[in-house]
DNA sequence: AAGGGGCGTTTTACCTCCGTAACGAAACCT
DNA sequence: AGGTTTCGTTACGGAGGTAAAACGCCCCTT
C-alpha cells in the first residue's frame, strides 16, 4: 500500500517503480473532504484543477437546456477525475459526490511535470483514457441500441465489476448509492421505467434487494440480457515502455 | 504541409517542432489504400496495428448479439484510429471505410517509441483522447436524453464542424457519405424515422439536399434543436510541456 | 434503347415500449 | 411530529419501432 490511491489503481494492471509511485503520490499531497451531494465542479465554470478520488463515490453529468440530466459516469476510489479539464478551459461536465468522499485536487501543471518526467506514466494515462473511451462506447451502444431491461442490466454489471477491480471482498452484492432516478439519468430512462425494470428483474429472480444493497443472483443471465462484456480481462499493456 | 497528415491535424491546435514533426511522419511511412466498404479491422480479432487516416472517411461500430449495429464514431483525414487496440488485445470495435481511403498503419511498438522520446507528443495524445472522450459524452447525452429530431440535428452539426476543422473551404454544405440507415445506427434510430426527421427538417427550411450533399440552411436553429455546442473553440493547451 | 438488378429513399399502416402525470406509502432527516 | 426524499403503482398517451411495398436512380447487360 503506497501513499497513492491512484498508484494502487494503476498497479492493478502493471508494476510501477518506486520513482513512479513517488511521483504519483505527489499528486495526492492535498486532500479535501466532501459530503454526499456536494458539488465538486460546476459545468461551464473555469477550472484548472483535476482530482484523484481517494475514497467515496462521485458522478459526472450534464444538464441539457430542457432541464433533463444525463449522468456520464460514476467514479470510484482510485479513479482519476475531471480529466476533461486537461483540454477545455471551461468544464464540460459537472461533478457531484454520491457519498461522503475524499478528493485529492492537483493542478494541470502538476500533470505536465509528471508527464514530462515519467514517459511510462504518460503512456499509462493515455491507456487509462482509452479504457474510459471504450467504456463510454459500450454505454453508447447500450443507449442507442438496446431495451430498457438491457440497459439496466448492463449498468448494474458494469458497476459491480468496477467495484470488484478495487475491492476483492465483493462477491455478488453491492451498495449502489444511486436512486432509481439517477439510474434512469445514467441509462436514458425515467425513474418510473427503471422501477418497472428493477421490480421485474427481482420478480424474475435475477436480482434481490434489501435496504439499498443490490445482489446479482444470476450474472450469466444478466450478461446475456444486457449484452454485457467485461473488458478488464482482455488488457494488453505489454507494449508500454519498460520500467 | 509536412509529410504527416496527423502532424497537420495536431498543428491546428498548437505548433510542433521539426523533431516532433519528423517523429510523427515516421508513423506514416507505410500506406495502404482501401475501397469504400472495405473492412479495415474486424471486431474481436487480435490486433497490433493502429492507423492514421490520411485520406477518406472511416467509421467504427459494434454489432450487438441481436444483430443491431451501433456506429460509434466517424473519422476523417488526420484522425488517429484504432486507438482501442493500445489497450485491448482483441479489437472491441470494427472499422470500415465509408469512402475510398488511404490509411497509414503502424505498430503499437512504434507508438511506444514515440511516447518515450517525445513527452510533449505523449501529452498531446492524451489530450486528443480526452477530446474524443468529451465528444462521446456529448453523443451519450444526445442518445440518452434527447428526441429523434435533436439527435439528427446535433449529428449533422458535429460532422460539419469536424470537416471544417481540416478544410477551410467548407461553408454550409457537405457530403455526408452515409445512408439514412447508417445515420440511424449512429444516433440510435431506425432508417424510417431518420427519414421522417430529415424530410421534416427539409420541409421546415432547416436543411436542403441534392445528390448526396446536405446544406445546413439555419445552423443557429439546428444548434438549438440539437442542444449542440461546438467544443473546438474552448480548448486550453497552454499547460502542455514547452516545445 | 430496352430491360433488369441493386441500392437507397419514401410512404403507409399498425403496434409497443416507454414517457407523463399523479398520488399514496415508506423511509429518512433534524 | 412534520417535512423531504425515495419508492411503488396506476392510467393514459405519444414518440418511435416494425413490416412491407413502391419508387427512383444508377449501372450493367444485351
Amino acid at each position: 500500500m503506497s501513499g497513492s490511491c491512484f498508484a494502487d489503481r494503476l498497479e492493478k494492471h502493471l508494476n510501477l517503480t518506486e520513482r513512479e509511485r513517488a511521483a504519483l503520490a505527489r499528486l495526492e499531497e492535498n486532500q479535501r473532504k466532501v459530503k454526499r451531494g456536494a458539488m465538486i465542479q460546476r459545468a461551464n465554470e473555469t477550472i484548472t484543477e483535476l482530482f484523484v478520488l481517494r475514497a467515496g463515490r462521485v458522478m459526472s453529468y450534464v444538464i441539457l437546456p430542457d432541464g433533463s440530466r444525463q449522468i456520464l459516469r460514476v467514479y470510484f476510489a482510485g479513479d482519476f477525475i475531471g480529466s476533461a479539464s486537461t483540454v477545455y478551459s471551461k468544464s464540460p461536465e459537472a461533478l457531484v459526490a454520491l457519498s461522503d468522499s475524499v478528493l485529492c485536487p492537483f493542478d494541470k501543471y502538476a500533470l505536465r511535470v509528471l508527464l514530462e518526467e515519467h514517459p511510462r506514466v504518460a503512456a499509462l494515462m493515455f491507456v487509462l483514457s482509452q479504457m474510459e473511451r471504450v467504456a463510454l462506447t459500450d454505454r453508447l451502444a447500450s443507449l442507442g441500441r438496446s431495451s430498457a431491461r438491457a440497459r439496466v442490466a448492463s449498468f448494474l454489471l458494469d458497476i459491480i465489476d468496477r467495484l470488484r477491480l478495487m475491492d476483492d471482498s465483493i462477491t455478488n452484492s453491492f451498495d449502489l448509492k444511486l436512486t432509481q432516478e439517477e439510474i434512469g439519468d445514467a441509462v436514458g430512462l425515467t425513474s418510473v421505467h427503471v422501477n418497472r425494470m428493477i421490480r421485474q428483474m427481482e420478480a424474475d429472480g435475477l436480482i434481490s434487494r434489501s435496504n439499498g444493497r443490490i445482489a446479482l443472483l444470476n450474472e450469466k443471465a444478466l450478461e446475456e440480457i444486457g449484452h454485457y462484456t467485461n473488458r478488464y480481462n482482455d488488457l494488453d499493456l505489454d507494449w508500454l515502455p519498460d520500467a
